[in-house]
RNA sequence: GACCUCUUCGUCUAGUGGUUAGGACACAUGGUUCUCAGCCAUGCAACACGGGUUCGACUCCCGUAGAGGUCACCA
C-alpha cells in the first residue's frame, strides 16, 4: 500500500470511528435488571472501543407506568456500574419532534387516523403498511428477514400528542444519528416494523445487533420470578460493581483466551461484537460469586474495610469505624472466606464479644481427656505471657508456641486454643486471631477456657 | 397457532473440514502446619437427531426434534 493510500485508509477509519454512537433506552416502568445491565454494557462497551458517544434515552411515553423512581434506579444502577453516557434524553421532552413527524407521516399518506371499533379510544394514528418483505443484516446473526404484510396497519401513535415505541424510536435513532442498535433478541421481531416506519420517512437504517437474552435456570428469559434480577438487589447483597461488569460481559462474549479476569478499561480494548454468542446464555450465579470473590481478594485492603463495615450488623459498626486499624485485620482475614460483602458478620462475632460454647467443644477429636486440655492451655498462657504487647505479632506467637504443639500433637494444642478464642468449629488459624485480639484479651479468653472445665 | 431466532460437558464457553474436542465455574478425590477458607494436583463430564456433500465432518447443505422470543391503543 502507497503512503497515499495508506494515509486514506486511516482517514476512512478514524471516520467510520468517529460516526458510532450507540445508545441504551430503557423504559423506567421498572428498576434496572441483569439484563438490561449487560445491554448497557455492551453498548457502552462498543462506543467507546470506537472513540464514539454513548446515549442514555429513557423512553418514557407511557405516561401511566413510567416512574421517576425507575427512573432514579435506572441512572444510579448505571453509574454505579461506571457506565458513564455522553448525553441523555427523555422522549417525554421531545413530544413536538414527534408531532411534526406523526403529520409529515399523515400528510405523505404513510399514516392515516384510524377509526377503532376495539380498544380505549374511538381513534388512534396506524401506519399504512406497505405490506413488503424487508431484510436487515444483523452484525451477530447475519441476514434476517421478514413479510411484514402479516403486521397489518399498526399502531404508531394513540394521538397526534401520544407517540408510541415504534415511531419514538425509529425517530429518536436518527435524530440521534444512532450508528448501531444493540440490543436484546427479543427485539428482533420489532425490527421489521421499524424499518418499515424509517422507509416512510426516508432516514437510513442503523446497524443492527441482537444479543442472546439472559436466562433463569429453566432457560426461560430472566425475570422476577427467577429470584434477584435488579441491579440494587445485587448491590446489596455485596457484589462488586466491577465483579458483575466482568461477569456481565462474560455472558454471550468471550475474548477467545483463557483470561477471565477484565476491567472496564480491559473489555473496553477487547470487547467484539463478532465474537457475541447467538444462544442465550443462563445466569449461573456460582460463576458469579467465584468472580466477586476474585475481586474481593484484588481489592485494596483498606477500600474493601470501608465497603465492609456497611454489611456488619448495626450493633459493630461503630466499633469498626472507630477502630480502624484492627477492623482493617479482620476485614484482611475474612475476605478470604466470603464470596459477596453481606457474608461478613455472620461468624465474626468473636472479634466482637465473648465467644460462647460448650466445655466439650474444646476437646479434638483425637484427644480424649479434658484434663489433657487444661494443660495445654495452662501452658499457652504461660508461654503468651513472656511476649511484651509489642511482641505479640502472628508470627511470635506462632513461633512460641509451635514446637510445644508439635509435641503435643499440633491438633490436641492447637484446636481448642482456637477454640478458646472463638467459640467455633471453623475459623482462621488462632495465631492472627490472638494477635487481632490482642494479649490482654486472648489470655483472658484462654483464661475463661480454662474456668469452664 | 403464525412469524423469527437458537442448539458443544450440569453451567459459561474455545473450536471455522483432519484436535486425545481445550479452558473456567460447579462437583468428587488426594495433598498442604488443628478446623474452615485458600492454594496445588487429579478426576468426572459435551458436539440434539437423521440424511446428504466430501477421501474425511462438531465444523458446509437439507430436514426433524427440542428450546426460546415476538405477535397491545407496553416498551
Amino acid at each position: 500500500m502507497s503512503k497515499a493510500q495508506s494515509e486514506k485508509k486511516n482517514s476512512i477509519d478514524k471516520d467510520i470511528s468517529q460516526d458510532v454512537v450507540t445508545r441504551f433506552a430503557p423504559s423506567p416502568t421498572g428498576v434496572l435488571h441483569i439484563g438490561g445491565a449487560r445491554t448497557a454494557l455492551f453498548n457502552y462497551l462498543f462506543a467507546r472501543q470506537n472513540n464514539g458517544r454513548f446515549i442514555l434515552r429513557l423512553e418514557d411515553t407511557d405516561k401511566e407506568r413510567s416512574k421517576k423512581e425507575c427512573e432514579e434506579d435506572i441512572i444510579r444502577s448505571l453509574k454505579w456500574l461506571g457506565l458513564d453516557w455522553d448525553k441523555s434524553y427523555k422522549q417525554s421532552e421531545r413530544k413536538e419532534i414527534y408531532k411534526k413527524y406523526i403529520n409529515h407521516l399523515i400528510k405523505k399518506r404513510r399514516a392515516y387516523i384510524s377509526k377503532e371499533v376495539t380498544g380505549n379510544r374511538a381513534t388512534v394514528i396506524r401506519f399504512k403498511n406497505p405490506c413488503t418483505k424487508i431484510s436487515f443484516q444483523d452484525l451477530i446473526r447475519g441476514q434476517i428477514e421478514f413479510d411484514t404484510t402479516e403486521l397489518g396497519d399498526f399502531v404508531i401513535a394513540k394521538d397526534e400528542n401520544t407517540p408510541l415505541f415504534h415511531l419514538t424510536g425509529a425517530i429518536d435513532d436518527y435524530e440521534m444519528k444512532i450508528s448501531h442498535i444493540i440490543r436484546g433478541e427479543d427485539h428482533i421481531s420489532n425490527t421489521p416494523r421499524q424499518i418499515l416506519i424509517q422507509q416512510a420517512l426516508d432516514f437510513s437504517s442503523p446497524i443492527y445487533s441482537h444479543i442472546p437474552l439472559i436466562l433463569g435456570p429453566d432457560r426461560s428469559k430472566l425475570s422476577k420470578r427467577h429470584g434477584a434480577v435488579s441491579l440494587k438487589e445485587y448491590k446489596d447483597i455485596g457484589y462488586l460493581s466491577e465483579a458483575l461488569i466482568n461477569f456481565l460481559a462474560f455472558l454471550g462474549w468471550n475474548p477467545g483466551t483463557e483470561k477471565e479476569i477484565f476491567s472496564l478499561e480491559e473489555l473496553i480494548k477487547e470487547f467484539s461484537l463478532k465474537q457475541v454468542q447467538k444462544s442465550g446464555a443462563i445466569f449461573n450465579i456460582e460463576k458469579l460469586n467465584w468472580i466477586n470473590k476474585q475481586y474481593i481478594m484484588k481489592k485494596n485492603l483498606e477500600e474493601l474495610a470501608v465497603e465492609l463495615i456497611y454489611f456488619l450488623p448495626e450493633k459493630w459498626r461503630e466499633k469498626a469505624e472507630n477502630e480502624k486499624k484492627f477492623w482493617r485485620k479482620i476485614a484482611g482475614l475474612e475476605r478470604e472466606r466470603i464470596s459477596t460483602l453481606s457474608e461478613i458478620g455472620e461468624s465474626i462475632n468473636y472479634f466482637f464479644e465473648e465467644p460462647n460454647y460448650e466445655k466439650e467443644k474444646l476437646l479434638w477429636k483425637n484427644e480424649k481427656s479434658l484434663n489433657n486440655v487444661e494443660v495445654y492451655l495452662k501452658k499457652i498462657i504461660e508461654m503468651l505471657s513472656k511476649l511484651s504487647e509489642k511482641e505479640f505479632t502472628s508470627h511470635n506467637i506462632k513461633e512460641l508456641i509451635w514446637d510445644y504443639a508439635e509435641k503435643q500433637g499440633r491438633g490436641n494444642v492447637l484446636w481448642p486454643l482456637r477454640v478458646s478464642l472463638t467459640g467455633l468449629e471453623k475459623s482462621p488459624e488462632p495465631f492472627i486471631i490472638s494477635e487481632i485480639l490482642g494479649q490482654t484479651e486472648t489470655i483472658r479468653r484462654i483464661q475463661n477456657a480454662i474456668n469452664k472445665l
